[in-house]
DNA sequence: GATGAATGAGTATTCATTCAT
DNA sequence: AATGAATGAATACTCATTCAT
């Protein structure tokens, strides 16, 4: 298949640039571990830079798109926040070295890929931020609710998982997903939407925790 | 005095680390920057690598001593936790090119250097862990909490900070403060607990906000 | 034909040498340009070297066919000096991309081809020499001539049109050939021999003006 | 010595330039011969382009030093032309590995460079467009005289010596350049200066041919 | 005849570090 | 203490050439 090779050097790059860094690791050492040859690499890529872009892109676009479904699959933005927030932590049990390279890297970005790397991550953010809008605006969220810095507090919580999370750990990832979703859930609704028995029916396992099988 | 050069170096690389990223910096443009020479940057330091570890250090002793002083200064988990959090979160006002140099470099510490900050931080977190636990524990905080899991997702939220925060942003940095600690504290505490009234009286300034009168 | 992809890639190949060298233009862009593929080079061509040889070739070839014409159709010395600088000059008309190519990237040529080249080189100097040496034995020309210095003159004069003739220039090729004309008899002729009826009479347009009518 | 280095790096690549030709020629090989090393030659020159450069540039500033000084020194045409003939000529015998690389690799040169070697170039051929013009318009050369392209034939005869001038050759420079004087005299001046007397009085030897003692 | 994926030796350049002054 | 010339190992990248299809 024409794609082997390249999708061979990306996986082993991603393996490596996780445990060493982008810059702890030469195209020398990606393409002797991929058991190809310089040649053979910049026959996929055009550069070192590309590759990170190419990284950084399967993995947001993936989950923009898991988002996306996560949110026209309700209508409540309380179960879309669920969804979400279940969703987006899933996809680091997918992901984890893209999205550690994603976020230890980002900043070796060539300024021609960053800026189209940069438009995806502000339209994943909007999406979060609408769902947390309209449930203060539906009067389901707390009214004293800052949206843009819960937003952040949220994306932080859950990107910081890259750092943290083992596949082998003692949580599985869907566990970890139920406790952040309660204690998001818990920091934004109002008391009287707190009981389980509302928010805790649509903890169905998501689509994409079973795509990985392989 | 013998401490000016080896300051201003620290402050030069600083803040090119943040810009440009520790690989985008070679020793040469720091000396240049800085005003010094080659010799001169090794006189004070035997590698760049130990600059680096300098540049962790700093700033991991400064929170560790921030946040023993924060919990010492209250009794109750619930006040300590809201002050830990307060000087957490001041923390990147004043040391922000600190903080996006040791979350973005750390994977290139050298080992030795990194066996030292990884103590360093886990103590750090450990303090955060004993509030959470024995807030759990005296029955301020919600019996359900799985603690490791929550302080990761406090640290995450808060170290994420580094990625978005802007001193001349549309909030100040203890506002963000604020809004963070009423986010965690709906999070964590029992329900009886959530009364305004308990929560906000302490919110005094932390020491460190004055201290960088610089 | 077998023969059209072949002429298509030195055609292509030539206006890219001349335009950024022999080094500066790889395979790829010839094949690329010449719309064909390596695989496509490879089976009309040894080597880029032997596609620099070839490019020599058919240009030294061709210049020595004229120049040997130019002599034959003549008698006197005069005439022939005559007839082969208007010959020489009106090549650069047609050949101008070979003769960049020929003169700037001789030096890469590889010996075995080298050594082809220089023999022609040397037979088509040979020929000049003989004329200019047979004028000042027949005493037409003046006496005093250093016949191999003097032979170098008129070859570097005209050589040197690749590096500022141009097609669109203010002069026409066959306008430079006059002028290059008039400028050598007057160097090499004797006084006695220097009235223009003796040497305007046979400024017919040689041959090859004509042949470039595509 | 500061320049020592730099100076010894320059000798050397330009012999190996002029045996193999810019591209020919790596780093590596320069610096290996030249006793030093990769660092070594960076320190001095911030690539192979700018040694291109600096070699081109030595030698246009001297040639254009050399002409200027030629045309001031003598008052009528006639003169000055055999001496700026004489000493261009001369050029040669010192600079003979400078000229090779010039002619043989201007077309690598960076376009930052370009412009400013170019700018010299003109500005050399200007000086002999002056003479000539002034020597035709004075009266004492062939009033049929196309400037422009007797300037271009000067510079082609002249420029092309590099191809072939040989210091163990069977002639001197000086004769070459007498001889290059006698054949260009005849070709420009009108009958009646023609007369041995008139030119060859001025065929002192010109200062630089001694200049080069070291 | 033609293709283009793959090769790998070779290139210019960078940069942390050393050390004579 | 401080300088900056010199080092040389390491790096990303190029490109003529090969060969299975």
């Amino acid at each position: 298949m024409k794609t082997d090779l390249r999708s061979k050097i990306i996986q082993t790059a991603l393996l490596l640039f996780e445990e060493k860094g982008y810059h702890g690791v030469s195209i020398n050492e990606i393409v002797t571990e991929a058991g190809t040859s310089k040649g053979g690499f910049y026959h996929h890529f055009s550069s070192k830079d590309e590759l990170l872009y190419v990284i950084h892109d399967i993995f947001i676009t993936y989950a923009i798109e898991n988002a996306k479904l996560a949110a026209r699959s309700y209508e409540s933005p309380l179960e879309q926040l669920q969804a979400i927030i279940k969703s987006f932590v899933g996809v680091f049990h997918v992901y984890k070295p893209h999205l550690t390279v994603f976020y230890q890297e980002a900043k070796y970005l060539h300024p021609k890929y960053d800026e189209i790397i940069r438009k995806k991550r502000d339209e994943f953010r909007q999406i979060i931020y609408d769902v947390v809008k309209a449930g203060k605006e539906r009067g389901e969220f707390r009214q004293e609710l800052e949206v843009d810095i819960v937003v952040m507090a949220i994306l932080g919580m859950v990107n910081w998982i890259y750092k943290w999370y083992n596949r082998d750990g003692e949580k599985t990832i869907s566990q970890i997903a139920d406790i952040f979703t309660d204690f998001i859930l818990h920091a934004v609704l109002k008391a009287e939407y707190l009981d389980k028995d509302t928010y805790e029916s649509i903890l169905i396992e998501p689509f994409y925790f079973t795509k990985t099988k392989k």
